[in-house]
DNA sequence: ATTTATAATTATTAATGCAAAATATTATTC
DNA sequence: GAATAATATTTTGCATTAATAATTATAAAT
């Protein structure tokens, strides 16, 4: 490790975002970076890291590795405070783990790590989606409706040759999903959901939903949303299930 | 927010003492009080305030209420950043709320919160009921048995004119559904469940088991225990259910 | 040569200091 | 007397610095 005496010295931190360019105490405005920002410097920074990790391309930040609070904090040009702080957020949401006395690493996931998750948002969602049948109000499920039919025309009838812009039915999937959670209508479960998803992030094959099983995704989600227009709660659940089921299976 | 944090450290109630006794530049070695502490001070904290918010005795700390940060550290005796750590572990547990700029509020739970985390409690735990009933070795069932008995016996017979133990009825239900959960062994779950009973605990009928329905909730626990011995996951899963269910509307 | 003990290095944790932001208070004007 | 401006106080947020724990390296001894 560099850093013999010298560690507030510029060492040119040359690059990139700089983030939190204000120097604390220099008077000098010269840092319009985040001035805009009403967000916690904390905030900001546990977002960069999720990136960072989830990206895995810079090489660091990869799962298992230490995570060298000095090195990041000169990167980023803050102090070592707020990325501690974000240190925190991110081992809450599972992403980091902390050692006492021996800081922070990226948490790895293993295949029984990854399953376990996986069968925990299939269950909330799926409890989600029951919800949904039972209570929704029509708008709602109108609304729900338009977002399947979305999914069902970034596929092309079959015999076309046209090809599948899977980025967009991965997009309107995700927002089918979220929907979905909104009209539930449990921020806990939002919460938990959302984390449980960031985990899952953290694999390589991270995709909740592999390219091969477009057509019968859809077909899955026709049954979920006959089931919620039935408004059988049961039906629905089990369609929901059904479809986290297959995803797994595709994803193992 | 409910979330996941992975601290393999138990949490022993640190031995209370004041904990931070140490004056932080006083060279004076007055302070052996955490020198054999191997937890982080943070954490401590974080515990001594989830204490406090959940104890309520002290007049302050309510919820709703603001956290001061500077007479907090002052009264543990030690700096604001460990407390203002602490204070963002809670944060992510959903105990208190972080304000920009305005410092932390103890959460304050909404009848529909409190109806919001008893569903996904009750969730959680029924599907790991399930998961018990498909995977439990038969001495895991065995160990769940004898918990089980133990609960029987905190109840006379019928007829009887002897008081019921209700303390040591809540401690070995308490025992029962924590063996349950470890044996569905999966990590996330605990942790999510963990922190669910926490914010319930928020509320000021806090117990998740009513004093006057212990009859009905051993009769409930007997259909619990006789699905479990079954392996009829289904059957556990609506016997917990059902266990969930009227342990709601007694609270309410 | 292996093991143990001690010293040095490294990194985390906690404390203090300082500035910006927000709130409360006072003053001034219409 | 009310409203707005100006000032003062409080409090958060970030940075810096000090201290503590742990690991590595080095040396000594059996």
């Amino acid at each position: 490790m560099p850093a013999v005496i010298q560690l507030k010295q510029p060492i040119s931190p040359p690059n990139e975002t700089t983030l939190g360019a204000n120097a604390p105490n220099t008077g000098e405005s010269d840092s319009p970076v985040r001035s805009f920002s009403p967000k916690a410097l904390y905030i900001e920074v546990a977002e960069l890291l999720r990136q960072r990790i989830f990206k895995r391309t810079s090489g660091d930040l990869e799962p298992g590795s230490w995570i060298d609070e000095l090195k990041l904090a000169e990167e980023y040009g803050i102090s070592r405070t707020p990325l501690r702080e974000a240190l925190k957020v991110l081992a809450t949401e599972g992403l980091v783990t902390m050692k006492v006395r021996r800081g922070a690493y990226v948490t790895e996931v293993s295949e029984q790590d990854l399953s376990d998750v996986y069968h925990l948002l299939s269950l909330l969602e799926s409890d989600a989606a029951g919800v949904v049948a039972s209570t929704a109000t029509d708008a709602q499920m109108t609304e729900l409706g338009k977002l399947h039919e979305a999914l069902e025309d970034t596929v092309p009838a079959a015999g076309k040759t046209q090809v599948i812009d899977t980025e967009r039915f991965f997009s309107v999937n995700e927002q089918f999903h979220m929907r979905l959670l909104a009209i539930a209508n449990n921020r806990w479960r939002d919460q938990m959901v959302a984390d449980l998803r960031k985990v899952m992030k953290l694999n390589r094959h991270n995709s909740l939903l592999k390219t091969g099983r477009i057509a019968e995704s859809l077909d899955e989600h026709r049954a979920i949303m006959s089931a919620l227009y039935a408004r059988d709660a049961a039906a629905t659940v089990a369609a929901m299930k059904a479809h986290f089921k297959n995803g797994l299976e595709a994803a193992g």
